[in-house]
DNA sequence: CTCCCGATAT
DNA sequence: ATATCAGGAG
């Protein structure tokens, strides 16, 4: 496990590779935003994005995704995958939206936990993107990136992450800290090729030590 | 825990 | 061919 001063060089060293680390689901409000997130589950962003171009011509408002059958919306989205699922957590969803929030979204990570297809994970990033929220969201990039250095143990569930995560990082950082952690598990600590021989946090890390040695064997 | 699920990278 | 992708519900 790494103390507080290797954690705060973690940090810093990320800042430098992703200064401008931010989300990339492209939205204009955040209504939008939640039909993204919600869409994004075990999905890339850049096929999210080619989906809502279209989908956020035709869909404006809760309404509008009440007004066609279920089939349709489906169909809209099924390039996406998991769509049976999240086209009936949308019309679910707005439904709840008209008749409770008349029409808004909640900015209350528990109001927003509540709506359907809406998990702990898509409240956090809502709550944090569209409203400003201090809240560390932690995907499978989070999740890895924070395992693989040592940040959390590698049996953490996934609110145990966060929960280390927010006590380990200061408050006034945590959405920029948690974007840059989704790049850097993106773009640079990927799932399957790390380029941990590139690595500035090599020094720090065990998993990428462990990984260099295995090289060097072949 | 399993199921949902198509697109893309490797 | 297979792993992975800004997970969530039952």
């Amino acid at each position: 496990m790494l103390n507080k001063k290797q954690i705060r060089f973690c940090l810093d060293e990320i800042g430098k590779m992703f200064p401008d680390a931010e989300c990339e689901l492209t939205h204009s409000n955040p209504f939008e935003l939640v039909i993204a997130v919600l869409l994004s589950a075990q999905c890339t962003d850049a096929l999210v994005n080619k989906v809502t171009k279209d989908l956020f011509q035709k869909y404006k408002t809760p309404e509008d995704y009440l007004a066609v059958p279920l089939e349709e919306l489906q169909h809209d989205i099924r390039s996406i995958g998991l769509y049976r699922n999240k086209a009936k957590n949308i019309q679910k969803l707005c439904t709840v939206l008209l008749e409770e929030y008349s029409g808004e979204v909640p900015r209350s990570k528990d109001e927003l936990v509540k709506l359907a297809g809406v998990g702990r994970k898509t409240a956090n990033v809502v709550a944090s993107v569209a409203f400003g929220e201090p809240a560390i969201a932690v995907d499978t990039h989070v999740e890895r990136v924070s395992k693989r250095l040592g940040i959390c143990r590698w049996k953490d569930s996934v609110i145990e992450v966060e929960e280390t995560l927010m006590k380990k990082v200061p408050k006034d950082e945590w959405s920029v800290t948690h974007h840059r952690l989704i790049f850097f598990g993106r773009y640079h600590c990927k799932a399957k090729n790390p380029n941990c021989p590139e690595c500035p946090l090599l020094e720090v890390c065990r998993e990428g030590q462990k990984r260099m040695k295995k090289r060097e064997s072949i």
